[in-house]
DNA sequence: ACTCATTGGTTTTTT
DNA sequence: ACCAATGAGT
């Protein structure tokens, strides 16, 4: 087979790396430089030159658009399908794993998958039930806490509470809903990988099985993994395998949800022969982008450092715009937009990047007033629609009668009248007998005569007549539902059970205009249905055939569906900086620069976590190709309150010498001659008694002293340390400091 | 069971 | 400001 084509497109670096002995491979590969290329032609590499077949192909990555994205690049490379190679996410990877082998998971055959909202309303179920003081034990928190531990691989039996009675409960409702969910047959997202783990580390012939198989084990975004996901890495791979993994520690932004970047150190400390590369040279951006970006990110401490360089020019300076408020930034954002328009420039070349969703909301008014096409990404995804959740509950208890949260999702849903009561005697009845609710509402309410625990209680007295001829119908329905949709077409079973379950009636009842969307939505849940074929998601299936409905289930959950429908139009691309990570934009602009906001509040006062924001403002400016443009606003409007902003420190570290300062207009009256605020205003005149060490009042900071004056004029800034809030800069001129004493 | 008012809380996101 | 969740009242 010809290599040229493998090789040729590479520069030194990258294919040094791609013609790595077998053997654990370690790429460092800055923002930019190629990382992707390098994984896809290193697979190409294994195929042709070292011998590999498709058949011991294993590629991970994080996202599913990471890993279609890696398939198409490898078959067109190639030339060929590449369908025994297994190239999916760590949770579809080890999804797949537990199907082939449920039995040795400890897992029925038919077990579906929690997505974080299930997940949440279990946990509150479970906290509810336990009669906890749900002020005490946020069902958020104990999420957090219970998938922490998953991904730290502590099981409840290992959870060490001590003495602290707090931690104790908490240790409890983590057993507590580890029942549910085995009861319930389900697997929440942190389980599937905790379990996929465990399934090889105790079965030494199974891991031997594909440790044996799959000699080429690739990994991507490897800086984002958690602790269970490497564990699994190195079970998969084995300790002389050949791992091939790829990060940039600088992109690390996902500490928050289990990421050790750590891991990349950890892998040259467990694989000591490991072959490290680095890729340096950047093929997006411009010079001043770059130095930029270096030059932030230096003051990172416990990098493994890494600096990119290009061959290109320097291009435009960065510029910096100093708006007077939100709605000033985002009308400055909008009119730089119609110029590069006017310049021939696309609309879907431009991104607007902003550190929380909520600040799209001042850009999306500027833009839809000027009717310029924009397109937000993140917010809700379809799968994850209300209605779409509801009708899919009903599925799931078609295919899994035992599915505790989705019974309780719809049991009432429309109402037909089993309220509150008639639940908690249901739950109770479960929670005594250890089963699930479907059970036992099936056992209480079958007439056959049983043999009851002490303190039981009767369908009629536990329920009532009604709820209990009520929680019957609901029953009767479902098992209707199975057995009138058994061997049909997906899409049809589908259709069947939105038509009968009440579900299009109530949601026609709507008033508002939300009805009509709703059952829409439902109807392309149909049409989804129809389209959807397993095989060709995930190729190579071995024996793995699971029957349509699971397998759609299973994708549902999966894959939440992030719509590409409309990527090619011409629009505006608006999202958060997580969210750009991997893509890239002629122009970039980065709004809401300001402290407090991006450095976030809640990451402010910790080391780890500015630094965290820092390689998030790293990730920002390196998606700019060729300009970048960065504002703050002096004065926002945020949670309903103005407050006074001052610049992002991230834009200090930017060096002055590669910022052009964009003047803002001037507003209302023009200054006679030159511009008045560079005249000298001596600081007492513009504020009598700001001095030194004054005491000052503000009116939400509430007392404090100053720290620091700079600037003149209307620029000028103070920087006061507040009793209660600590040191913060203020723009004199809009501060309203009151002096005291 | 549904409607309306009040309250609390607001980073980032995939799977 | 805005959303979701809760609670009181019809």
């Amino acid at each position: 087979m010809d290599i040229s084509p493998i090789l040729d497109p590479l520069n030194d670096e990258q294919r040094a790396a791609v013609t790595a002995p077998a053997g654990a491979t370690l790429v460092l590969a800055g923002a930019g430089s190629g990382k992707t290329r390098v994984l896809i032609h290193r697979i190409a590499w294994a195929l042709t030159a070292l011998g590999a077949s498709p058949h011991n192909i294993l590629a991970v990555t994080f996202t599913n658009k990471a890993a279609a994205e890696m398939r198409h690049r490898i078959e067109k490379l190639l030339g060929m399908p590449g369908g025994a190679m297994w190239v999916g996410t760590f949770h579809g990877i080890a999804h797949r794993l537990l199907r082939l082998h449920h039995q040795l998971a400890g897992l029925p055959p038919g077990f579906q998958i929690l997505d974080s909202e299930d997940q949440q309303r279990l946990i509150k179920k479970l906290i509810r039930a336990q009669e906890l003081d749900d002020t005490r034990f946020v069902p958020r928190d104990v999420q957090y806490y219970i998938n922490k531990l998953k991904d730290d691989g502590v099981r409840p039996a290992q959870v060490k509470a001590g003495y602290d009675p707090m931690q104790q409960t908490l240790a409890k409702l983590y057993a507590a809903y580890e029942e549910t969910c085995q009861r319930s047959g389900v697997v929440d997202f942190a389980e599937l990988l905790l379990r996929a783990f465990e399934l090889l580390r105790d079965n030494a012939s199974l891991a031997a099985h594909y440790r044996a198989r799959f000699t080429h084990v690739l990994v991507d975004e490897f800086q984002d993994t958690n602790s269970i996901q490497y564990a699994w890495t190195r079970l998969m791979a084995g300790n002389d395998g050949s791992p091939f993994v790829v990060g940039d520690d600088d992109q690390s932004i996902y500490r928050w949800r289990g990421a050790r970047v750590e891991n990349l150190r950890q892998f040259s400390r467990d694989y000591p022969n490991a072959t490290m590369f680095r890729l340096e040279q950047n093929y997006r951006s411009t010079g001043n982008i770059l130095d930029a970006a270096n030059a932030l990110i230096a003051n990172n401490s416990g990098r493994l450092g890494k600096n990119l360089w290009t061959s290109g020019g320097k291009g435009e300076p960065i510029h910096v715009y100093a708006a007077y408020n939100e709605r000033d930034e985002a009308d400055f954002v909008l009119h730089r937009i119609l110029e590069w328009n006017r310049r021939g420039g696309a609309r879907r070349e431009v991104a607007v990047l902003y550190r929380s969703n909520a600040q799209s909301r001042v850009f999306e008014e500027a833009f839809l007033s000027a009717r310029v096409p924009y397109k937000v990404y993140g917010g809700l995804r379809f799968y994850e629609r209300a209605e779409i959740k509801d009708a899919l509950a009903y599925l799931r208890l078609v295919s899994n009668r035992h599915d505790d949260a989705s019974f309780e999702r719809v049991v009432n849903l429309p109402t037909r009248g089993i309220g509150a009561r008639t639940l908690e005697g249901l739950r109770a009845a479960a929670r005594q007998r250890g089963e699930s609710m479907w059970a036992a509402a099936a056992r209480m309410l079958s007439g056959m005569p049983e043999q009851k625990l002490p303190g039981e209680l009767s369908a009629a007295e536990a329920f009532g007549a009604r709820g209990a001829t009520a929680l019957l119908g609901f029953l009767q329905l479902i098992d209707r539902l199975d057995a009138d949709t058994k061997g049909l077409p997906l899409h049809e079973q589908i259709d069947h059970v939105i038509q009968n379950t009440g579900l299009i009636e109530h949601f026609r009842k709507d008033k508002q205009d939300k009805g009509e969307a709703r059952i829409e939505n439902l109807e392309e849940l149909v049409s989804a249905a129809r389209g959807f074929d397993a095989d060709a998601l995930s190729p190579g299936t071995e024996g793995e055939k699971l029957p349509p409905l699971e397998a759609f289930l299973a994708h549902a959950a999966l894959e939440s569906g992030e719509g590409q429908a409309d990527e090619w139009d011409d629009c505006v691309q608006m999202m958060t900086l997580h969210t750009a990570k991997g893509l890239e934009f002629p122009l970039v602009f980065m709004a809401g620069m300001e402290d407090g906001l991006f450095p976030h509040q809640r990451s402010i006062d910790d080391l780890e976590g500015l630094e965290e924001e820092r390689r998030l403002c790293y990730v920002g400016i390196t998606r700019a190709m060729k300009q970048l443009y960065v504002s703050y606003a002096e004065q926002r409007r945020l949670h309903g309150m103005d407050s006074f902003g001052v610049p992002s420190r991230f834009i200090e570290e930017i060096p002055a010498a590669l910022v052009e300062e964009i003047r803002p207009r001037v507003q209302v009256a023009r200054p006679a001659i030159g511009v008045a605020r560079f005249r000298p205003v001596a600081p007492e005149a513009a504020a009598p008694g700001i001095k030194l060490g004054a005491r000052v009042r503000h009116t939400r900071f509430g007392d404090g002293v100053i720290l620091n004056l700079e600037g003149q004029g209307s620029q000028a800034r103070v920087q006061v340390n507040f009793e209660h809030q600590g040191a913060k800069w203020l723009m004199l001129s809009y501060a309203n400091l009151e002096i005291v004493r």
